[in-house]
DNA sequence: TATTGTTATACTCTATAACTATA
DNA sequence: TATAGTTATAGAGTATAACAATA
């Protein structure tokens, strides 16, 4: 591993820690928060699935998950139905509001990042999509 | 803004956060936390100065960052000495102890964010940290 | 006995509001 | 009166440990 890998792996993490920082700190008065919001979006591309399952795709604890889902499901953005043969389980799946949120925030809100991003020009833009592609990769992998 | 930009704030949004789920997961046994070191990295590459820039600077409120420093000066990584001609203000500095440590992170820590560039090829590397430069450029910003 | 999910509990990070000391 | 910093308090996010229900 090379001096220069090294530097990036610590200047990335304090880039992404500083900016999850703005990002959370930006949406106090939204609807769900960006945990919520990740796990929405996690339903919506990979369809229902049981807590246990969204815990792991999401890369939390179960107790953590329970949290979040039962919020989600306070919202009306989720709903719980029971698993058909499995007692012990139970399915998660996206409401249709949780839908139409899911589709509002993708397509309107983030309003400071996408001020953000405004602001630059393509190259930028492009190596951005190329950093999101390689980071989703390297925090889906299995453990 | 195109549909494109849009739904990169949304991508890199949900995957700096998971990202740093994932980062702050992994730091339990670890001497700092990333928001302890986030401050220390400041202080290093800016120098010394009082809570209230310091607060600023890492964009948090001052409250917050009485509690960050306090947790440093209590590990001997900063030290608190009063302002020359001001009696209201302090000034904070980095130890030799925070040195060393901030130097030890940089070349020795973040094992698993490590471990994932190293799987990485020289493209991704650079496209990462043009992205660092982007975002660190983003969050840098004065309001 | 093993697995799934939940409850109980605790810690970190961050915020706002109120307070103290100094300018 | 205004500013710098701290204290008090609260809420979100996450974890581990212990529990209940089901397989």
């Amino acid at each position: 591993m090379t001096t220069e890998t090294r530097a990036l792996a610590s200047d990335l993490s304090l880039a992404v820690v500083r900016l999850t920082r703005h990002l959370r700190g930006r949406r106090v008065d939204a609807q769900v928060s960006l945990t919520q919001l990740s796990a929405l979006a996690t339903l919506d591309q990979e369809g229902a699935m049981t807590p246990g399952a969204l815990a792991a795709r999401e890369k939390v604890q179960p107790p953590s998950m329970t949290r979040v889902v039962a919020s989600l499901a306070e919202l009306g953005l989720v709903e719980r139905s029971p698993h058909p043969t499995d007692g012990r389980q139970i399915i998660v799946s996206l409401s249709s509001s949780g839908q139409a949120l899911l589709a509002d925030e993708t397509h309107a809100r983030e309003a400071w990042m996408n001020e953000q991003l405004s602001g630059l020009g393509s190259a930028d833009l492009v190596t951005l999509r190329s950093a999101v592609e390689i980071i989703t990769a390297m925090v889906s992998k299995p453990e």
